[in-house]
DNA sequence: TGTACATCAGTGAACGCGCGTTCACTGATGTAC
DNA sequence: TGTACATCAGTGAACGCGCGTTCACTGATGTAC
């Protein structure tokens, strides 16, 4: 059958949607195309009609994911900044906070799923690639203005890795302690990243 | 046929490396039991006179690599501390480098795994903890006299996370000098890290 | 020492299942007259 | 305004394939006599 006009852009960002949980949560490999369809509330002979392939769909679903990732570390800055509050620190708490480790897949893909796309051909990782970019831009507006240049980069650089690396060892780790700490640690450490070395 | 005596665990030590690199390089859900088996020499029948389940595999071969990777980061402090080096400098250069990123094969299970590791069983998982609990061990012991204690376990798992993290990012990203710059920005980050904070 | 037999690592076919993708088909809607 | 027809999102069966696991079987070796 025909469809009403929108129906066609409002069932493919269903799917979209619903690719970037499952993805963060299960893993791409694990997710597959007809379960996702199913859960969109279809069959998945239509997926077709939507992307070209499923490797089309990671690169979308990824980009959806980061862009609403990106819009959560933007907000926490600002609302933090009219508050009186400092940028970074409002990133890092948002970041490192218990219900991001609880909730992968409403969380940062980059932390979820960075190694397994490492995998994936060059023109997904070119996706990721960008938003990384532009993650590491917000961070590196956040940071105090004595950093410039290559230093801020590098210290956004250094900061992000922090994060990612200590949320998902907080996540693989079975201790509920040792992951809490994994957390704490991260925060710190990345706070510290951001303040000018005093040698 | 029956065969000569050691011949069975020389059989399930070769199936084990495979594994650990195999799952290392292309993931464990990439990583089929015929494929493996056939890459030890054998047919997919036989794996199961050796492990319980590809789980039980999975177990024993992220105990196997990680096992590796703590005998090279030791191995690194005490060759560097023989010629009057630093400990920290030592695992972090060594951890950080660009054939580390190049090679995740025979590299850290964690910066490959992690993620895919915390969507496993429990027990799995496990195995996981005790590999980083003895990993944060060392970082520790490479660490400054000036920390103890919870001070000195913080800054041991914050080292960790980062280097996971940077490795990570390296590994996915496209641009060949941005990758150079994550590896760059850990190690200058992990370093500090490991200085006495001066406030 | 020589012979008979039990052992069991490894083989290869088969199990049911889900994967990504293709394709002939459906049928309500938008468009043309 | 009313009718005929083209459109195309979505359906569901089918494609070949690989997955983890099971199982009857093989046959050289170690053991018992």
């Amino acid at each position: 059958m025909r469809y009403a006009k929108g129906r066609r852009e409002e069932t493919r960002q269903r799917v979209l949607d619903v690719a970037s949980r499952r993805f963060r949560k299960d893993g791409i490999e694990a997710a597959g195309v007809a379960g996702l369809m199913a859960d969109a509330g279809l069959t998945h002979g239509g997926f077709y009609a939507h992307f070209a392939s499923k490797e089309a769909l990671v690169q979308d679903a990824v980009a959806t994911a980061l862009t609403a990732t990106r819009a959560h570390l933007t907000n926490a800055v600002e609302t933090a900044r009219a508050a009186g509050g400092d940028g970074l620190e409002a990133i890092v708490a948002t970041y490192l906070r218990p219900v991001h480790r609880d909730r992968p897949d409403v969380g940062c893909a980059v932390a979820s799923l960075a190694a397994e796309l490492a995998r994936h051909p060059a023109e997904t990782r070119l996706v990721l690639t960008d938003q990384v970019a532009a993650i590491i831009t917000i961070i590196k507006a956040a940071l105090p203005e004595e950093f410039a240049g290559d230093a801020a980069d590098a210290a956004a650089m250094a900061i992000f890795s922090t994060m990612v690396g200590a949320l998902q060892l907080a996540r693989a780790v079975t201790d509920p302690g040792l992951s809490d700490r994994f957390l704490a640690a991260g925060r710190e450490a990345a706070l510290r990243l951001g303040r000018r070395p005093r040698r």
